[in-house]
DNA sequence: CTATCATTCAATTGTTTGTTTGAATGATAT
DNA sequence: ATATCATTCAAACAAACAATTGAATGATAG
């Protein structure tokens, strides 16, 4: 119980401390759809870029992201450890904990409840029965940087355009970024207001990544 | 992605910030370990009292810890969120990321390598057989509180005056608190160079425990 | 009900962290 | 080469945090 052991708790302090920061977990959430630019980066997060760069590099130096050169622009993306997992234990920890943040999510999309989320098992099932039409609502850049196979994708700004494109008849299972993006429940609304049976997957594109899953597009990562 | 996203990466921020101090970090493995009152921690962290009464306070507040009172004193244990995924989580990164770490693990041991660690589910598998003796050599009041089913307490500085009680035959399996609790290491570096056939348990009762597996044991926790 | 003990609170000080500004890299394109 | 662009670095100030001290709770024991 001597030194040696306090200095892997500094280590892991280290580590907590450069996620204590709502602009840091922002950012992460941001490079964890795929690649992107400093400078792309501090316009989503609504950061200066001087502000952003320094946020990264303190991401890069826990080892959370990691950088390649593309001509002028450095890109960020996820480290090959267990980023993800770290961030969905801190996310179960706070549901776990604090019902302000679960009003938070529900109340922000004045809706009853969860909206009867899909888990992946459960889809995996069914998209081997081939009953199930997947909706991928993010932009297209990000959809076209990679998707879960087979999906189709549909901004959700051009949702209630399009909805002819969607088979009138299947189940349709809508999913975006993760748990705390908002995009699949506007879809479910969305849609659940012009008779489609929807539903919308618990988890996002990178944790379907992340948990090993197959996925189709482009994204170098 | 406007404001209330923002709010919601900022709880999240501020669990993280909890866990962002070594002493916390080493307030919470103390308690990983059953019920302690606030003096006791602060012994076993080496904080002044008011010190340590605060940090458990922060800790309670951001729900990793709860406490109960027991006459003139209060004792805290671990809340019932995955509080011990998170920390688990933490670690494995910490590992993935850094050379440093394993090499402090290891060299404080002054060791080839990691002693050939056993898994949990191994040693479940082994304990179905039978073939398997478990050895708790965390100190008595410890093990008093909680233990593996059929484990024998052998604290470690009585471990080679108490030789005798130990199997000659059977393969032996060695735990204390944790991975980076040094006294399950000790246990196979005397008991290699008795002749026994020893390895250690890659995790320790705490994350037995949190794995929902049996315990023995009056802990109230 | 008073004394005692464990814990918590409140106020202070010194240190660390985040943001901004402006200049310095490092790579490409003319 | 030189100009241009994206990113990083460096300095400076304000805000947040940890540890210390001494006083205030809240519970038990006499």
């Amino acid at each position: 119980m001597a030194d040696p052991q306090l200095q892997i708790f500094e280590e892991l302090a280290e580590l907590a401390r450069t996620l204590a920061s709502a602009q840091r977990l922002m950012l992460l959430e941001h490079i964890a759809q795929g690649e992107r630019s400093v400078e792309r980066l501090a316009e989503l997060a609504g950061l200066s870029i001087a502000n952003a760069s320094q946020h990264l590099q303190q991401l890069r130096r826990a080892g959370f992201v990691e950088t390649r050169r593309d001509g002028k622009r450095v890109l960020y993306r996820l480290g090959t450890g267990p980023v993800i997992g770290l961030l969905s234990a801190l996310r179960q920890h706070a549901e776990h904990n604090r019902a302000q943040i679960r009003e938070l999510v529900a109340n922000r999309l004045d809706r009853p409840e969860r909206l009867e989320a899909i888990s992946r098992e459960e889809l995996l099932f069914r998209m081997g029965e081939g009953s199930v039409t997947l909706l991928d609502v993010r932009p297209q850049d990000e959809f076209a940087s990679g998707h879960l196979p087979g999906a189709i994708n549909i901004p959700i700004d051009e949702l209630e355009r399009r909805l002819a494109e969607l088979p009138a008849g299947a189940e349709i299972v809508a999913y975006c970024r993760g748990p705390y993006c908002a995009l699949s429940f506007d879809a479910v609304t969305v849609l659940r207001g012009k008779g489609f049976a929807v539903r919308r997957l618990d988890s996002g594109f990178p944790d379907w990544k992340a948990a090993g899953l197959s996925v189709e597009g482009r994204d170098p990562g």
